[in-house]
DNA sequence: AGAGTAGGTGTACGGCGTACACTTGTCAAT
DNA sequence: ATTGACAAGTGTACGCCGTACACCTACTCT
């Protein structure tokens, strides 16, 4: 009633591209990355579809901002630590954002070119390594042995939380056990045995993905103290 | 002319499972993943894409197929070998088969449940572990760490082949390398040091796939002789 | 000869990304 | 106050996708 008549029939902000890219992960989080369209987050916002197209060229690039969304939340690296606490602390924090928005990991995976916030965060991995001590060619090598993991990427072939009736999981477990001998052993031993790191709920991925991280951090450490004869 | 005067004029088998996943994989192989849809595949069967959901329930069951198929090709393993030089030649034999079928690599890691040929493969992995004398619990946590590297994949972030033309990509590295200078002191080394394992086009993935295996099956090789006190 | 059935067909639906032409709301210059 | 430019949102439409469903057709078995 101030100046218009209409004016609280139409409540909603101006669109732009930060409140799209919001709401486009805001809906990735909540439903899958599969199920996520243009069509729905312009149904989010209270628009036709095409109206987003007024701010993002694409849908990759509605992806690519997404992604840089989230990359930026990764913790800045803590440079008063030793290079290997600083380099693991900062994955760490990765993974916590891969974990927040799982979605992430493939569309990550799936972008041909990196981002500028994926390209800035790499870079500061590579000052680490080299504020370390290492020198550029080893730096170079690590960083491509660390693949994705560098960004927190847990490196499994598939997940293992299917079944939510631990009868069925159970009975699909021995089957499999029948059929393939050596997972059947692994399965035996890792389904009842608690002083394992394994419990009834499958595996613990926190302590994998730090077994695995680890392993390949001491593994460079050892690199980066005698140079092994093959590398240049 | 023998029996039936249409014969000739219908020249096509009949269509069956096999036939249909191997034009699926030949399409695959030529026009990338992104591009193989069902109408595709029934168009280069000379048929219509309903007659494909006889043979296969739907295009997940297809893909499912499609990675049966090619993983099948990998080598069984040697088992005259140590259990190290037994699993590199495997490994490296999965990723030969991953470069002549790029789609694979993303087809395998978007399946929920691994296939039947993937659980064989893994299950004689687990296989070469335990008769090296790895522990149930080790050879458990060491599948954890090799993650998808077991099957060859390369783990990076992003591929470094785009720009054809060399100039281009020349002038983007210097773009990059004064927004990032960190990146920009590794470019710099390795886009004129012969005597690194870099060259002028690019980095040379095999070594840097086989830097990377090496470092994490000698990081096992060394927790199996003295097991860390953090491990069970 | 007739019935059953497996395999290929045709049509159709709802979803997708997005091109393109349009209206509408805002504001500067007249 | 009028105009006209311009940015922002709308509406319609196209071609692609996976696939449900009803149909036809040719062959097997009795």
């Amino acid at each position: 009633m101030a100046t218009k008549i209409d004016q609280e029939a139409k409540p909603r902000s101006p669109l732009n591209k930060e409140r799209i890219l919001r709401a486009a992960v805001a809906l990735a989080d909540a439903n899958g990355i599969d199920s996520l369209s243009m069509r729905k987050i312009a149904e989010e916002l209270d628009v036709v579809p095409m109206a987003l197209y007024r701010h993002v060229a694409n849908k990759d690039e509605m992806l690519d901002g997404m992604v840089d969304l989230v990359v930026a939340e990764i913790d800045p690296p803590e440079t008063s630590l030793d290079w290997k606490e600083a380099m693991r602390g900062r994955i760490l924090s990765a993974r916590r954002m891969l974990q927040r928005n799982p979605w992430a990991a493939r569309v990550l995976e799936s972008r041909t070119e990196p981002t500028p916030a994926v390209i800035g965060y790499i870079d500061e991995m590579i000052g680490l390594f080299l504020a370390g001590g290492f020198t550029i060619e080893l730096t170079h090598h690590a960083l491509h042995a660390m693949g994705s993991r560098i960004l927190g990427f847990t490196q499994e072939l598939f997940d293992d939380t299917p079944d939510v009736d631990p009868e069925t999981e159970k009975e699909m477990y021995e089957a499999m056990a029948e059929a393939y001998p050596n997972i059947g052993r692994m399965i035996a031993i890792v389904m009842h045995d608690d002083s394992s790191r394994v419990g009834e709920r499958g595996c613990d991925d926190q302590f994998e993905f730090e077994f695995a991280l680890d392993l390949m951090l001491e593994g460079l450490e050892r690199l980066r103290e005698r140079p092994h004869p093959s590398l240049t």
